[in-house]
DNA sequence: TGGGTATGAGACACAACTGTCTCACATGAG
DNA sequence: CTCATGTGAGACAGTTGTGTCTCATACCCA
């Protein structure tokens, strides 16, 4: 028997494939019937919602686990340079899982969910502040952009996954280094 | 009296706000009924396609102007980093009006658009490749994740615009700086 | 074995959007 | 003025997906 987490899975990994997926493909992709999805999440928001939540989850856990506020309050630029490496890691992996949810129009729009996430910028913003306060990253960026930038490399990354143009295991380093030093020789 | 173009125009300028607009809301955003604007477009895909194929079309252009192909025989790092700056640029100036193309999940999963996107990319990547034997950009970087990390910069840009976090004169510079020589200080 | 629980299959009403059609009206050219 | 053309408003049917409900059944546990 399906628990409500197995089916949370089968519909975020079936939703990285297909964003538009219905309620119909999400049941078949969990292999339960529709009936069924709709006594664990009573509308296709709320489970929208709840992924949109989980995705949040990680992304908050990542930035602890690397310890973001730790490291920035540290201002040691060797420490900040190794909390920025293990965050994209750390990202990376979150958007295997929750890749769909980096571009998806509901979750974009869904107030509470951008407001979290906008709480969230905030938070790495600060570390981005002060690794450049530390020398670690360049001071004439903004560190909003900074934040927009590494999105949109996760962005790069998903679909370089899914279009097959990249092996999982070179993203790590091609990403960071990406982000770090940019394609210019 | 509103034009075809027009209605194309206004329907870009509104799917750039809200990528899930209905015809009501598009023909609303072009002042026009929905019965007009089904006149135009028999169907949603019809437009959709249309504003596709028109997004593609500037990509294709801007290759062109940039002189992505001269660049890329003549092997001249000068003339392949110019163009590339060219490059950046113009891709910016052609997310201004087609930036909700770089994420839309209907034209993501166009066939045709797909392969004449692909095809495009192939042609950049032409590009990223001479630049490499040139010495422009680093010869470590698959061609094509140097594409994807471009496109993932111009969502980046995109969003960044559209959350108020930056002035639309600040991108250009951002992006190419970002993209060229990464955050790291 | 019997009873409670979860499920699948399917019917059903409903909502939103789509695409078509008609008709009345405005406007501009001749 | 008159006619042709384009338009808006609205009715309409069709489609797709949603959410609810019922009922038979399978399964597990006592």
């Amino acid at each position: 028997m399906a628990t409500r987490d197995d089916v949370l899975a089968a519909a975020q990994r079936h939703l990285n494939v297909d964003a538009r997926a219905s309620m119909a493909d999400l049941a078949g992709a969990a292999g339960i019937s529709r009936a069924t999805l709709h006594r664990h999440f009573a509308t296709r928001e709320d489970l929208l919602h709840e992924l949109g939540t989980r995705s949040l989850d990680r992304w908050a856990a990542s930035l602890v686990a690397a310890d973001a506020p730790g490291a920035a309050a540290s201002g040691d630029a060797v420490r900040i340079r190794a909390c920025l490496d293990d965050l994209v890691a750390r990202y990376l992996a979150d958007s295997d899982d929750f890749g769909f949810a980096l571009t998806d129009p509901y979750l974009l729009s869904a107030p509470d969910l951008v407001e979290r996430s906008d709480a969230l910028v905030e938070r790495e913003v600060a570390l981005y502040v002060a690794a450049q306060a530390a020398g670690v990253l360049r001071a004439d960026l903004p560190p909003r952009w900074i934040s927009h930038a590494l999105y949109g490399l996760l962005v790069a990354a998903r679909d370089a996954l899914l279009g097959g143009d990249l092996p999982r295991r070179d993203l790590d380093a091609l990403v960071l280094s990406t982000f770090l030093t940019g394609a210019q020789r």
